[in-house]
DNA sequence: TTTGACAGTTCTATTTTAGAACTATAGCCT
DNA sequence: AGGCTATAGTTCTAAAATAGAACTGTCAAA
C-alpha cells in the first residue's frame, strides 16, 4: 500500500486514516486540544523523538489541521494550534476516549473526567443520528453507494 | 516509546491507540463493519499483506474486538465476527468517516451514504453531551483529573 | 563571553512493513 | 488414485519507518 496516496481512495475513512491514522498523529492531537501548543511541550509530554515530532507536526499543518502560528519575531518562534478542520476532529477523540473509558480500564478508575461548561454536568460523549436524535448502532445503519463510489466494497 | 505498552498509560486516547491506532486496524474493521468476515476477503478488498493480515487479526481476537469463530469443520476454517467490544468501536469510525466526508471530500461527493434503519432517513452522526443531549464542542469543555490520573499533562 | 532556552536537523541502528513465494488441509473431478 | 482448486495461513528478504542520541542556529540574559 502507498500510504501516500491513501488520502485519494474513495472512502472517507481512508481519507481520515491518511490524516490521523498513525500511533503519534493522535497522541499529538490529544495534546493540541489540552492546549499543548510548543515543540518542546509536545516533546517532553509525549516523550516522542524530535524528529518525527517535527515530521508529524508539519504534517498536520500541510492537511490544515494545526496553524503555525509565530508567537516571537527575534529568534522567530512558533507555536501550532489547532484550526476549525482540527477542532473538527474532537469527536473522533472524544469517541476514543469515551471507547478506552468503556473497554480498556483498569481498577484505578478514569484518568480523565469530562465537564460540560454548557450544563454543567460530568459527561460521557454519545452519538446519535442527525435526523432523530436517537443513539446509533451499527446494526440499525444500511449503507449505500454514494456519488463519490468508485467500486464496491467486498 | 514502546508501543507495545501503550495500553497500559493511564490515558484512555492512549490505551485505545494502543488497540486501533494503526493504519491498517482501522481499514479491518471498516471491513468488518461492511459484513466481511474472512481472511481472503480482508485479503482482497484491502490489498493488505497476508502477513500483516494475520497479524493485525490475532491482534484483534487478542483484544477481545474480534471473535474467530469455525465456519468449517473439515478442513477447520475460522471467520473473525465483531465482539459488542468491537461492535462498540462504531462511534469512533463513524466519527471517522464524518469527519472526512466534512474535510477531505472530493468533487464527486460523498462515497458512502448511511441510512437510519430506525427513522428512515439519510444521516450525519453527531456528538452530544449524554446529560443535556447538546452537540459536544472542544471548547465548551473542561477537563479535570479523575481517579485513574497519575500525573498531570503538559 | 558564556550560558541557556527553543526549535528544529542530521545521523545510524533497530524495527516494521511490503511483496512474493511457500505450506497445509480437504473437497471435488476424472 | 492422482491432480486441481479453495481457504487460511506462514516464511523469507528487501525496503521503509522509527528510535535514540547528538548536533545546529538564533537570540536573550547574566
Amino acid at each position: 500500500m502507498k500510504w501516500d496516496k491513501l488520502d485519494e481512495e474513495p472512502c472517507s475513512l481512508s481519507r481520515t486514516v491518511a490524516v490521523v491514522g498513525d500511533r503519534w498523529t493522535l497522541l499529538i492531537l490529544r495534546e493540541s486540544f489540552l492546549r499543548v501548543r510548543r515543540f518542546e511541550a509536545f516533546q517532553s509530554s509525549l516523550q516522542i523523538t524530535r524528529h518525527l515530532l517535527s515530521e508529524r507536526l508539519k504534517k498536520l499543518v500541510r492537511f490544515g489541521i494545526l496553524r503555525r502560528v509565530p508567537y516571537s519575531e527575534a529568534p522567530k518562534r512558533y507555536e501550532y494550534i489547532l484550526t476549525q478542520k482540527g477542532l473538527d476532529l474532537y469527536p473522533i477523540i472524544m469517541a476514543m476516549v469515551h471507547w478506552g473509558d468503556t473497554h480498556m480500564g483498569d481498577e484505578r478508575g478514569r484518568p480523565l473526567l469530562h465537564e460540560h461548561k454548557t450544563c454543567g454536568k460530568q459527561f460521557d460523549p454519545v452519538m446519535v443520528c442527525s435526523e432523530c436524535g436517537e443513539p446509533l448502532h451499527a446494526k440499525q445503519v444500511h449503507v449505500h453507494a454514494g456519488p463519490g463510489q468508485r467500486e464496491l466494497a467486498g
